[in-house]
RNA sequence: GGUCAGAUGGCCGAGUGGCUAGGCACAGCUCUGCAAAAGCUGCUACACCGGUUCGAAUCCGGUUCUGACCUCCA
């Protein structure tokens, strides 16, 4: 399986060999957060495994449009405050503009995405500014007769669908159980008299008079329903059929579900490939805003949170992500946090000493094969740890040959360059964090540094330890090699 | 209640029936004025009970426990 891209597809349950609709061309597209809130840990998992993938796809020579959607039509809070959308509210109790709010935590997003060398998707498209197309297709729905218009709003009529269709098909959910479940568990909601069935979903809602974001269609003044943003805006970008749709577990149902129904009851293909990233835990249950156990991003990186013992560098987050497959729950503690820190680290040293190496006749280890290596696990529904886990067995090599008690061609030198760098840097996508490239430091910091040393030749250890314990103090580690000291700053 | 996933060494996490992933922690060592950092070496685990097999962490059945979804969620 191992030399062509295969991907497990949640639609069939298994791994299948990757193909592409209309090769070169690759389409994907990513259910991206609901700006409401600045982005927890959970919203990184989901951006950094298609980025990897994004990456890997390109550097298959593969032409990608990458659309990763901005939600900015609040959903329901839930149906008991009815009418009333999660950033309208906000706006409404700090007397802005919806989109302001919107704006704002837009750009917490992006920012944190850039710090963790994200890259930006091909489109970004906001759903806020794809109202008319969802307008378009809701009544193109209804033209169908899959939809029904009820006091100004319109729902999915789901048991109509499910004669006909494959309703489940992707949740692996059957309509029976659906409804049996209904009269039990499920709470009283209101607006529940306007649907024929329960398990209705709305396409558009009327809005109340409270209600700040809204907008004009056939039906009434109001707001489209959860799901049709992202069947209209991947419609519109990458066309009636494309190859990868992908989002947190957690939207299989209803909300993938829900667009596969809308999106087929207009002409629309399913998706071809279904990716599904697992949720992050904290004390092995789901961190989720709701629960209100969330951990933000940015909170990660500056340490200022009650379970936070340090800051955590975007890249140490990057890589504590990519060391668990992306279809495993991870959990999140400060131990494994910091091992991934140093994990991170030890990669990174292994791989600024390559250009250094002194090479020999022939090498002690068949590099080659360690590549191969490299691309089977990649290959491999992304195995993004196996991947790791190879690199640094290159790390014990490197490090092996550095101490030169290990061989390495020329040849292989450039081979093991260029592979370490492409994985490392271009697919895995992590960055070597500058700890210093400031001129003005470092010219304070070789004057301190050259006192300590004459210190050091006087044996004068109280004056050389008071140094190195201040610099400490001030964030800088100092280390003592043969060919003189060296610092670094703490991350 | 229904549906679906899991349970791996001190911790995190791979694992596609035979060839002990990897990282962190820990211990020893190298280096060092002492440290730190870095490096090397060591550390053979798979929830429980049955079964299939020459051989099972991996396949099958059962038990226990945990989680996710069924409601907004990445």
């Amino acid at each position: 399986m191992s030399s062509r891209l295969h991907i497990y597809n949640t639609l069939s349950k298994q791994t299948e060999e990757f193909e592409p609709i209309n090769p070169p061309f690759v389409g994907m597209y990513l259910c991206g957060p609901t700006v409401y809130g600045d982005p927890h840990l959970g919203h990184s998992r989901g951006a950094i495994m298609m980025d990897v993938l994004f990456r890997y796809l390109t550097h298959l020579r593969y032409k990608v449009r990458y659309v990763r959607n901005i939600t900015d039509v609040g959903h329901l809070l839930n149906d008991a405050d009815e009418g009333e959308d999660k950033i309208g509210k906000i706006a409404k109790a700090n007397h802005i503009e919806p989109m302001e709010v919107a704006q704002r935590y837009t750009n917490a997003y992006h920012k944190v995405l850039l710090q963790m060398n994200v890259l930006p998707p091909s489109i970004e498209p906001r759903a806020s500014g794809h109202i008319p197309e969802q307008i378009e297709m809701i009544a193109e729905i209804m033209a169908n007769d899959l939809a029904y218009e009820s006091n100004g709003s319109v729902y999915f009529d789901v048991l109509k669908y499910a004669k006909s269709g494959d309703y489940g098909k992707l949740s692996g959910r059957k309509i029976e159980d659906l409804l049996a479940g209904a009269g039990q568990e499920r709470r009283t909601l209101e607006g529940q008299e306007e649907k024929k069935n329960p398990n209705d979903f709305a396409l558009w809602k009327k809005a109340t008079s409270e209600h700040i974001m809204k907008w004009k269609s056939p039906w009434s003044e109001g707001f489209p329903g959860w799901h049709i943003e992202c069947s209209a805006m991947s419609e519109k970008y990458l066309g009636k059929m494309f190859d990868i749709h992908a989002g947190g577990i957690d939207l299989l149902f209803p909300h993938h579900e829900s667009e596969i129904a809308q999106s087929t009851s207009c002409g629309c293909s399913t998706p071809r490939y279904w990716m599904h990233n697992n949720m992050i835990t904290i004390n092995g249950q789901k961190m989720a805003k709701s629960l209100n156990n969330g951990v933000l991003i940015e909170e990660l990186f500056t340490g200022n949170h009650d379970l936070l013992e340090q800051a955590y560098s975007p890249m140490t987050l990057r890589f504590f992500l990519l060391q668990a497959h992306y279809r495993s729950t991870l959990d999140f503690s400060n131990e494994a946090l910091q091992a991934a820190e140093k994990g991170y680290h030890r990669l990174m040293n292994a791989a600024a000493k390559i250009a250094n190496l002194t090479t020999s006749i022939s090498s002690d280890v068949d590099f080659k094969k360690w590549r191969e290596k490299l691309f089977v696990h990649m290959n491999n529904d992304i195995a993004t740890p196996q991947v790791i886990a190879t690199l640094f067995e290159a790390a014990k090599w490197i490090n092996e040959i550095d101490a030169k008690n290990m061989c390495l061609s020329a040849e292989d030198k450039t081979l093991l360059q260029e592979t370490f760098t492409f994985f490392t840097f271009d697919i895995l996508g992590l960055t070597q964090e500058k700890t210093t490239n400031n001129e003005v430091l470092n010219g304070v910091m070789n004057m301190v540094l050259d006192i300590r040393k004459t210190a050091k030749e006087n044996k004068d250890w109280t004056t050389a330890d008071k140094i190195r314990e201040g610099l400490i103090q001030a964030g800088i580690d100092i280390m003592d090699g043969k060919e003189g000291s060296t610092f670094k700053i703490k991350q």
